[in-house]
RNA sequence: GUCCCCAUCGUCUAGAGGCCUAGGACACUGCCCUUUCACGGCGGCGACAGGGGUUCGAAUCCCCUUGGGGACGCCA
C-alpha cells in the first residue's frame, strides 16, 4: 500500500505549535514510508477563511521544512464533486432536506441539555412528505439509528461509539455550501488518503466520517489521534502562555530544527534520546509509538534544545540564521569580523539568535558607553596597566587569540596583577559590559583598530574621572 | 449534563508482570573547572493519583473513585 497522509489546516489563523506537530507527525510518517504528504487547506467557512491565514501556514510550514508532495489543495475549488456527492446521497436515501429553522434547534438544545442529555437532532425532517416551499433546507445525513462504529485507532486503539450518540449531521447549509465532516470524508476519499493523523479534538469526529465514508461505498483510511499540547500550565494552549505561532518562534530566535526537535519528542520518545537529526527521525519515528496522554508544552526545556543547536550546528549555517537577526537590529554583518567566527564565540552564552544578534552587536558597531557595572571596572588604578597594554598591542603580529593571551598576560604580570584583574577592566573597556567571550577571542575579533580605539576611549574615560 | 479520551518526578518521558530500593532529559540545587559570563564535568532534590481485585509477584492486567482534557454549531 503506498502511503498517503495529509495535512489539513483551517485557513483562520497562524500555524500554531499543536498544528505544527500534528504535520510533522504526518509527514515523518508519509518520509518513514516513502510516500506522499498532502496539503489541503479546508477553507469551506467562507466567514472565517481568509487569504492571510493561508499565507501564514504555508509560510510555517516552509520555515520548519515540512515540504508537501502534492497540493495545497483548497477544498473552495472542490465544491463541484461536493454538490455531485450530496446529489447522490440524496438519491439513494443517505441525505434528506431539512427545514427546521436555526430557533427550532436552539429550543431543541436547550430542553435536551436541561433534561440533561447530550443535544442532538430530534430527525424531525428525517421523514417528511411535504416540505415547506418558501424555505431553503439544509442537507443532513441519514446516521444509522443504531449499531457501534469502532474506529481502529493507532494511538488510543479501539474507540467504540454507539450510533445513537451521533446525530443527523448537517452536510450542506441552506446556502448549499457544503460542511465539515463531509468534505473532509470525501477528500480523504478522493485524495486516496491512507493514513488521516491529526489532534485528537476530532476523534469525536471519527465515527461520523466513517459513516459517510461507508454510505458512500469508500474504503476506510486508517486513523491516528495524537493527543493536544497544552499549555505550561496544563490548560489549553492559548495566546496567553506566550509564543503558540510558530512565526512567532523565528522571531524569537529559536532554530527551526529545535522547535521540530523539541515537538517531535512532546507525545514521542525513543528511550532516553533527545536529540535527534531528521534522518534519524525518519528511520525511528512510529506513528503507534506516539503517548496517548496529553502533554505540556515547556519553553525552557525549548530554550535549552535551541542552545543544544546553536552549540552543535555548522557555525555557517547558524551564521545565514543570525544574519537575519542581525537585521533587524539594523547591525549589517560585513562591517566586522566574519559572522562564523562570532557564532562560534557567542554560542556558549546565547540560548536564542536573537540573542545572539544583541551579543554580536560589540563587533559591528561603535559602543555607546559602559555599563553600570563595567565603569567601575575603569578607575585610576588601571590607568597605567591599560596604558602600557595599549601601547603594546599597537605592534602586536600577529594577531590571533594566541598572541593576545601572551601578551595580556605578560602585561598582567609585569603590573604585578592576577591576569583576572587586567582582563576585566580591559573587557569593559573594549565592549563596555562585564560579560563576554573570553578577552582574547573578543579582541582577536574586534581586530587591532578597533581594540585600540576603544582602550585608548577608556583611556580618556579613566583620566577625566581623576579630574 | 451526555459521550469520548487520558493519568509515572514541577515538566517531557523510559517502563509492555519479576531486570524497579522506578532510569534519562529540562528546570531547581551543591561541588569542580574558570580571566568575566557562559559552556562543561560530577553529585543532590524529586514520581508510579486513591481504593479494590487478578497473580507466587503489579508502575505494568481488570474494576471503581478522583482528577485532567476533548466533543456535543448551517466552525473546522
Amino acid at each position: 500500500m503506498n502511503v498517503r497522509t495529509r495535512f489539513a489546516p483551517s485557513p483562520t489563523g497562524y500555524l500554531h505549535v499543536g498544528g505544527a506537530r500534528t504535520a510533522l507527525y504526518s509527514w515523518l510518517h508519509a518520509r518513514k514510508h516513502g510516500g506522499a504528504f498532502i496539503l489541503r487547506i479546508e477553507d469551506t467557512d467562507l466567514e472565517r477563511s481568509t487569504a492571510e491565514s493561508v499565507n501564514a501556514i504555508l509560510e510555517g510550514m516552509t520555515w520548519l521544512g515540512l515540504e508537501y508532495d502534492e497540493g495545497p489543495f483548497y477544498q473552495t475549488q472542490h465544491f463541484e464533486r461536493y454538490r455531485a456527492v450530496i446529489k447522490h446521497l440524496l438519491e439513494t436515501g443517505n441525505a434528506y432536506h431539512c427545514y427546521c429553522s436555526k430557533e427550532r434547534l436552539e429550543q431543541l438544545r436547550a430542553g435536551q441539555m436541561a433534561h440533561k442529555e447530550k443535544p442532538r437532532y430530534d430527525h424531525h425532517c428525517r421523514n417528511l412528505s411535504t416540505p415547506p416551499a418558501d424555505i431553503a433546507p439544509v442537507v443532513r445525513f441519514k446516521t444509522p439509528l443504531d449499531g457501534d462504529v469502532v474506529v481502529h485507532d493507532q494511538i488510543k486503539g479501539a474507540v467504540i461509539f454507539n450510533n445513537s450518540e451521533l446525530d443527523d449531521l448537517i452536510i450542506a447549509r441552506s446556502d448549499g455550501t457544503p460542511t465539515y465532516n463531509f468534505t473532509v470524508a470525501v477528500d480523504d476519499w478522493d485524495m486516496h488518503v491512507t493514513h488521516v493523523i491529526r489532534g485528537d479534538d476530532h476523534l469525536n469526529n471519527t465515527p461520523r466520517q466513517i459513516n459517510i465514508l461507508q454510505a458512500l461505498g469508500a474504503p476506510l483510511p486508517l486513523y491516528a489521534h495524537v493527543p493536544m499540547i497544552l499549555g505550561p500550565d496544563g490548560q489549553r494552549l492559548s495566546k496567553r502562555h506566550g509564543a503558540v505561532s510558530v512565526m512567532q518562534y523565528r522571531e524569537d530566535g529559536y532554530l527551526p530544527e529545535a522547535l521540530l526537535n523539541y515537538l517531535v519528542r512532546l507525545g514521542w520518545s525513543h528511550g532516553d534520546q533527545e536529540v535527534f537529526s531528521l534522518d534519524e527521525l525518519i528511520a525511528l519515528f512510529d506513528i503507534s509509538n506516539v503517548n496517548r496522554a496529553a502533554s505540556a508544552f515547556d519553553p525552557q526545556k525549548l530554550l535549552w534544545l535551541n542552545q543544544h543547536y546553536l552549540k552543535h550546528s555548522d557555525p555557517a549555517h547558524v551564521a545565514h540564521q543570525l544574519s537575519w537577526h542581525m537585521g533587524r537590529l539594523g547591525l549589517d554583518p560585513t562591517q566586522g569580523p566574519e559572522l562564523s567566527e562570532v557564532v562560534v564565540a557567542l554560542r556558549e552564552r546565547a540560548k536564542t539568535l536573537v540573542e545572539m544578534a544583541q551579543a554580536s552587536m560589540i563587533f559591528y558597531q561603535d559602543i555607546t558607553g559602559y555599563d553600570t557595572k563595567a565603569a567601575t571596572q575603569l578607575t585610576p588604578a588601571i590607568l597605567e596597566t591599560l596604558n602600557d597594554l595599549h601601547a603594546q598591542l599597537q605592534a602586536l603580529t600577529p594577531w590571533t587569540t594566541e598572541s593576545l593571551h601572551a601578551l595580556v598576560s605578560a602585561v598582567a604580570e609585569a603590573h604585578q596583577l592576577a591576569l583576572g584583574k587586567l582582563a576585566q577592566p580591559l573587557r569593559a573597556a573594549v565592549t563596555g559590559k562585564t560579560a563576554s567571550p573570553p578577552i582574547d577571542v573578543t579582541l582577536q575579533l574586534l581586530g587591532r583598530e578597533r581594540t585600540l580605539q576603544r582602550i585608548g576611549r577608556a583611556l580618556d574615560y579613566i583620566r577625566q574621572q581623576g579630574t
